[in-house]
DNA sequence: GCTTTATATAGATTTTTATCTATATAAGGG
DNA sequence: CCCTTATATAGATAAAAATCTATATAAAGC
């Protein structure tokens, strides 16, 4: 019998397998590896020749792995995975608490979630932080790779297969230029609001997903100018005078209002809640426990204090 | 990030570390593997280097696995547990009957199982076999750590997690030496016949078992002279004149009844039978079952057509 | 058609792994 | 006390693994 990896490569080899699935390609791979390219396809030969059949044939630009390739793939995230909770088992007993953090956050999180993980490091430095952000749509996708350890949103999916944490309010209010002749008004009527140039996120957002149904709840149509793909950018907009919006007082908060007035309208501002979700199949890591544990401790608190507009 | 074997070593050292589990020590792991002790050793400390902790400490002459010893095995186990598993699907998948066969049998199994096994590997030579030989007690034991297709009893421990296929009959025979007064009757009286000098397998085999039980039904005591821990050496005792024995039909076929004759005692044969059991907690090679389709099919005539006696 | 993108292969080098022989040290058993 | 059993360490060597630079080939995109 021969020696095992002469039969299934090394767990370099393996890493290097899984890199090149994920990234799709020899290149993306051996770029986030920091390799060079033949280095990668080499690699990825002597891994074909330990396992004794071909893992992908190359369509033009595209690789299609075969399914020796995908059952390989699968083999190797068991090994990794193994690896992974013998080191959480291994930080366990250590009373370690050192590892990574994987955060996914809808954009509008960015606002607040790097003050939070700030305050959360200065309790345990010795954790690293694994942080991307993206659309509501984008992070529901990026769940199905199920490597993270929590997803921030303000309106998770409807998942049995998601423990859901709510640990933050997140009020969306409505915005104006400074100055601007609705800001000294009080309960402001709705229509009137509405009837404004208004400025929307795009498609795919949380932000634009709770206005929308809101206004559908209320029986109102915003007079929509402009479909805008980032906080920053609908207030630069509404700070120049080309209309109002909605955003999430997160946005707002550490000095982020200048130039801009809250507006007092009637059936706003719309309440929804940040949550921490995470996949019930995912074993949570110290870490991610500490996080969860530190979150509800103290980090909403200190949060909560910053939202004051 | 360390590389990931930096971390937790490779599957080479990962193999020997589940060899010195196994073995007990660094010498038999040596012995097994067919390395010398100083390379074991040195493996074993480069691992417990990656991993950052002794795996186990030296207590004399034993070794104590640590804690994190422990879980770096069952890792390691997990590990060449997936290995195995993508073994089998890749296998499955190119219809391959390739891999190997475990076998556990009682002692008086090995008369018969070798010729199956000859049989079968006519069919399907590309299957290695693992096979190994103890008395009922000691198959019980190795059963416990799950590592065999298949343990063949005739008389399988009572388990909810055991799946038994009951494959071949395995009547116990009265034998005496050739010539003996006995010989020439028919249905002899049982009580002459336990009144003779009796031969008996030893505490713990399956053969002991069967016949005190029989015995216990029937109301009768042999007269024990000699307890002996081999078929083979109780066949000598017998053919030498030392007493009369029961013994499984399996040791005397193919050729094993030389200067023995059957003697035909009333309430004897005691019928019993042969099973193959495998552990239901544990998925079923491909090679597993191939041989119980075999042994179902064709084997099982065979073995039967030997049996005269 | 030309440029860009993408993988494979060749050749070379460095580093690491795996293993051996020789020896030292310690513990257990008669 | 002496012999045997057992692991650790030192030093050396060969083989394998990992990686790079250079180049070839093919497909896609403009």
């Amino acid at each position: 019998m021969a020696r095992l990896h002469a039969r299934i490569g090394t767990l370099r080899q393996l890493e290097i397998l899984l890199a090149v699935y994920k990234e799709g390609s020899v290149t993306g791979a051996s770029k986030a590896l920091f390799l060079t390219q033949p280095t990668v396809s080499m690699q990825l030969k002597k891994l074909a020749e330990a396992v004794g059949t071909p893992l992908y044939e190359q369509l033009g630009r595209k690789l299609i792995f075969t399914q020796t390739g995908l059952e390989v793939v699968r083999t190797a995230r068991e090994i990794m995975e193994s690896i992974g909770q013998l080191e959480m088992r291994l930080a366990d007993m250590q009373g370690l608490k050192a590892g990574t953090l994987r955060l996914a956050v809808v954009t509008t999180a960015k606002y607040f979630i790097p003050h939070l993980l700030g305050e959360f490091l200065q309790h345990y430095p010795q954790i690293d932080i694994d942080f991307k952000v993206g659309n509501r749509e984008q992070i529901i996708d990026r769940m199905a790779e199920g490597e993270d350890d929590f997803y921030v949103f303000s309106h998770p999916p409807r998942h049995n297969d998601l423990n859901l944490h709510e640990f933050l309010p997140n009020p969306l209010v409505a915005i104006a230029q400074q100055g601007h002749p609705l800001s000294s008004e009080r309960n402001i009527p709705l229509q009137t609001f509405v009837d404004q140039p208004f400025l929307i996120r795009e498609p795919g957002s949380g932000t634009r997903y709770a206005i929308e149904r809101h206004f559908e709840q209320l029986g109102v149509e915003p007079n929509v100018r402009m479909t805008v793909e980032s906080n920053e950018a609908i207030k630069h907009a509404v700070m120049s005078g080309l209309g109002v919006s909605i955003l999430s007082s997160h946005t707002l908060a550490f000095g982020g209002s200048s130039g801009l007035a809250r507006l007092d309208v009637e059936h706003l501002p719309v309440t929804t809640r940040w949550y921490l979700a995470s996949l019930k199949a995912r074993q949570p890591s110290i870490v991610a426990r500490t996080f969860l544990d530190y979150v509800e401790a103290c980090g909403r608190q200190s949060m909560i204090s910053h939202l004051d507009l």
